[in-house]
RNA sequence: GCUGGAGUGGCGGAACUGGCAGACGCACGGGACUCAAAAUCCCGCGACCUUCACUGGUCAUGAGGGUUCGACCCCCUCCUCCAGCACCA
């Protein structure tokens, strides 16, 4: 019986062969409805690996093979796989475009645009642009137009003249682009379209409720920073122009308004001031829109006019300042620099009178004299006519209801959340399905015309115009309304409307009469568990959340939220960079699994951490996880005939490895169940190893053979290719990660005498070990007479002497 | 600035409910096997003190304080790092 050693190239291609077509894992639909799992891994267009989609694969595919392994019909959607596995699942697998196609586009793609990296064989089977996926988007795109959630409008938009292309909110950071962290954003004005997520700002929060507990706390935190919901009121202040009408939170305060501030943009600007005032405003907002990160100085000037507070009927100046938004609340504001900190700033800056109206409930309104920062909390209104010494929260009740009665103002909510412009000037992406005549204006493509498919001669210049507007092919058509001359739209969708929804999809990829048959989500949805990377908490998450809810007003289905439980994998950072897929840094992953293979690739990086951390990536320890791998290989081996074999001694040692076995299956087993920590399994597993070689020579067949067997179905999850190996050297058949998950024997895992640890004052001093169950006192004496704590006790006063049965005895003396 | 999260050996990380701090792995050192090397197998590996040695002890979980018989874990103050948001009225 002479062990082999491992050769993982050979056991990886000897199984990739045997599974490569097969459906391993294939949910069906049944009484009990299957748990739906879904690992974030998008058929992006652009999909490129990386390692965040290792990591998040190599959790996702362990889980749900234990998952599997434990009978729960787990519908796993992998239409491939990170680490060579073939198409695991044929059951959800996308219908691909044909083959040419896809290559083609990737070809040119990849041709034209140096910058997108690719760094996976695409020679392989892999999902890449889906005709599939752009007909269906253009479907919803065609209903999103006709409820007018989806329309079209001039507004200011973030460009990225590195891209060349319009970037929504979300894609901004630190006002650069999300791909290129160095390039400023630019603001522009353009024609684009757009999704009216704010009609769902209200429920997004609201939802949250039933998220709580199951979606990771940071992730809710951000959406709701994200949706920024605030209650105020709006208030018209007047003037010679008409009303300027102001949002603010803290009614309460008004009468300390000292003046009014408009966005360096706002409307009323061009009223107010003259040329040199509308040249400097226009300065400011040049200025903001090319400021750096971090802090731009407040600035502003007077206009010479003045508004009336309609409370007070008091005339404030009119300023305009750069620190105000047009793009939150109305665009105006009133100052009121004794309550408000950024107010008090701007107002000492430029010597406008701080004037205190609200009183800590126990104490004296400031003296404007001697302020050096604002009061910023409710108390005691004071100084404000029929309002004086009410709180504050019955201030801004009554101030609001006397504005709404005398119809200068309301109560008014305001969101943070802007709605998502979908526009992209970039080649790939689905095409917006929508024609425009001079004649009829926007015409939608009729539905059967669908997809709009992108031409494949294009040559991308990213010179700030879509390449779609260079093929006059695409762009020349008539007008499905009036036959006329027309011209077809050349934005593409941006693919994150991809990603919305492309989970719906897995449940019925060989629809072509609708995305879904919504029948069929009825019976998956909502889905039980999400995995994927933090990095998408406002982006994506957020997107998808207001998807399904579009989705459901349509009638589509009934579910309100896409997902039950999200885990979000931590990043993987190297370097100090976050891993993306911008940055094309794939590299490492391939590397390690061609020279390791893909069972101590995968392993791994399941080793290197908790799945909910960041980890830095480096590759130094993986030869451990090979070294491990190749130790369990050649143990199994070359114990294979032994095993086979029957009785043998039935000794201590037996008793010892039965027992670590056990407590090894049960520490994995919890772990899967409750904290995915796959490191401390793989380190449960190396233990048990451990134990074995030092063990070897003592063990008899039948606990040989128990050993090599769990070890297989152990190891299903982490390593399958090697657990599939060892599993046929058993003389077993079939796939192992079909066979149940081992149980164990919470009885052959307990140790024969409890360990108890034996302190004085807290330190430890000696070990004792005693039967479980043992009494109080009979453990109190036993430690009292140990030889090691005499020193420590002696011509001392035992004060007291704690006992936690089956753990710990500590003396305490003085 | 605000909101989250984290600080444990040379490194990644364990310690799950307040009960043996440093599991497991990497790196490093030593030994066995070998003509030799690789591979493999075995042993050691927080710091300091003590002992010829066996051993024994002290200090250690970012800093300081508190609660407790007992604190990496709970409470207070502070520091540092990471992430998200950042003039949101």
């Amino acid at each position: 019986m002479p062990e082999k050693s491992y050769d993982h190239k050979q056991i990886e291609l000897k199984w990739y062969e045997k599974w490569a077509g097969e459906e391993l894992y294939k949910a069906e639909e049944d009484s009990s409805r299957p748990k739906f799992y879904v690992l974030e891994m998008l058929p992006y267009p652009s999909g490129a690996l990386h390692i965040g989609h290792v990591r998040n694969y190599s959790i996702g595919d362990a889980l749900a093979r234990y998952k599997w392994m434990r009978g729960f019909n787990v519908l796993h959607p992998m239409g491939w796989d990170a680490f060579g596995l073939p198409a695991e699942n044929a059951a959800i697998a996308n219908q691909r475009p044909p083959r040419e196609w896809t290559l083609s586009n990737i070809a040119r793609m990849k041709a034209t645009h140096r910058r997108f990296q690719f760094s996976y064989d695409w020679d392989r089977e892999v999902t890449t642009c889906e005709p599939d996926y752009y007909r269906w988007n253009q479907w919803f795109f065609l209903k999103m137009l006709e409820r007018g959630i989806a329309y079209r409008k001039k507004a200011l938009v973030n460009w990225c003249p590195q891209c060349a292309t319009v970037l929504a909110n979300e894609q901004v950071e630190n006002v650069c682009c999300w791909r290129h962290e160095t390039t400023p954003v630019e603001q522009r004005a353009l024609e684009q379209w757009f999704f009216k997520i704010t009609q769902y700002a209200d429920e997004l929060l609201a939802d949250m409720a039933q998220l709580e507990g199951n979606w990771p706390e940071r992730v809710l935190t951000m959406q709701r920073n994200w949706i920024g919901r605030s209650e105020g009121t709006e208030v018209d202040f007047g003037s010679e122009f008409g009303p300027i009408r102001i949002f603010t939170t803290r009614v309460d305060t008004i009468f300390g308004a000292t003046c009014v501030i408009v966005a360096p943009e706002h409307p009323f600007v061009e009223k107010l001031v003259d040329a040199a005032g509308r040249a400097r405003a226009k300065q400011m907002v040049d200025a903001r829109a090319n400021k750096g990160p971090g802090d731009i100085e407040k600035d502003g000037f007077f206009t010479g006019k003045y508004a009336v507070n309609p409370y007070s009927g008091e005339r404030v100046p009119i300023w305009v300042a750069n620190f105000v938004l047009m793009t939150y609340g109305t665009g105006a504001i009133m100052a009121v620099p004794a309550h408000d900190q950024r107010d008090f700033e701007f107002c000492t800056k430029y010597r406008i009178p701080v004037r205190p109206v609200i009183r800590p409930a126990d104490g004296v309104l400031d003296d404007p004299a001697t302020m050096k920062a604002a009061f910023g909390d409710d108390g005691i209104v004071e100084n404000a006519g029929e309002f004086s010494g009410l709180a504050s929260e019955e201030a801004r009740r009554r101030m609001t209801a006397k504005a709404e009665r005398e119809g200068f103002g309301k109560a008014a909510v305001t969101y943070r959340i802007k709605d998502w412009g979908v526009s992209r000037q970039r080649y790939w992406g689905t095409p917006i399905p929508v024609i425009h005549c001079k004649k009829c204006g926007v015409v939608p493509v009729p539905e059967n015309e669908l997809p709009v498919l992108l031409p494949l001669n294009v040559e991308i210049t990213g010179k700030g115009r879509s390449p779609l507007e260079e093929v006059p092919e695409f762009v020349n058509v008539k007008c499905p309304q009036c036959g006329g001359a027309a011209r077809r739209e050349t934005d593409t969708m941006d693919t994150f409307v991809d990603s919305s929804w492309y989970f719906y999809r897995y449940c019925d990829p060989k629809n072509d009469r609708a995305p879904y048959d919504p029948k069929k989500i009825a019976y998956w949805f909502t889905i039980d568990q999400y995995i994927g990377g933090v990095e998408h908490a406002i982006l994506h998450l957020i997107y998808s959340r207001f998807f399904t809810k579009m989705m459901r007003d349509i009638g589509l289905v009934k579910n309100s939220e896409p997902v039950k439980k999200l885990f979000t994998q931590g990043m993987v950072i190297a370097e100090g960079a976050k891993m993306s897929k911008s940055k094309g840094n794939v590299v490492d992953a391939d590397w390690l699994a061609d020279k390791f293979g893909t069972d101590t690739a995968r392993m791994f990086v399941l080793f290197a951490g908790p799945p909910e951390k960041e980890v830095d990536w480096r590759t130094e320890g993986a030869e451990g996880i090979y070294r491990f791998l190749g130790r369990v290989y050649r143990f199994a081996t070359r114990n294979i005939e032994r095993a086979r074999g029957s009785g043998g001694p039935a000794g201590e040692s037996d008793k010892k490895i039965l027992r670590k076995l056990h407590q090894t299956v049960k520490k994995i087993t919890e772990d899967f169940e409750s904290r995915w920590h796959f490191n401390t399994s793989i380190a449960a597993v190396m233990e048990l190893v451990n134990d074995l070689y030092a063990e070897e020579a003592q063990l008899s067949s039948t606990v040989l053979a128990e050993v090599i067997e769990k070890l297989a179905l152990l190891l299903g999850p982490f390593a399958p290719y090697l657990a599939q190996e060892l599993w046929e050297e058993l003389g077993k058949t079939g796939p192992v990660f079909k066979q149940p998950w081992p149980s164990y024997d919470a009885g052959l895992a307990k140790e024969d005498e409890a360990e108890i640890v034996v302190q004085v004052n807290g330190k430890l001093r000696a070990h004792l070990s005693a039967p479980f169950g043992t009494a109080q006192d009979v453990l109190r004496e036993r430690a009292l007479n140990e030889p090691k704590v005499q020193p420590f006790v002696n011509g001392k006063q035992v004060v007291k002497v704690i006992v936690v049965p089956d753990k710990l005895v500590n003396i305490v003396v003085r």
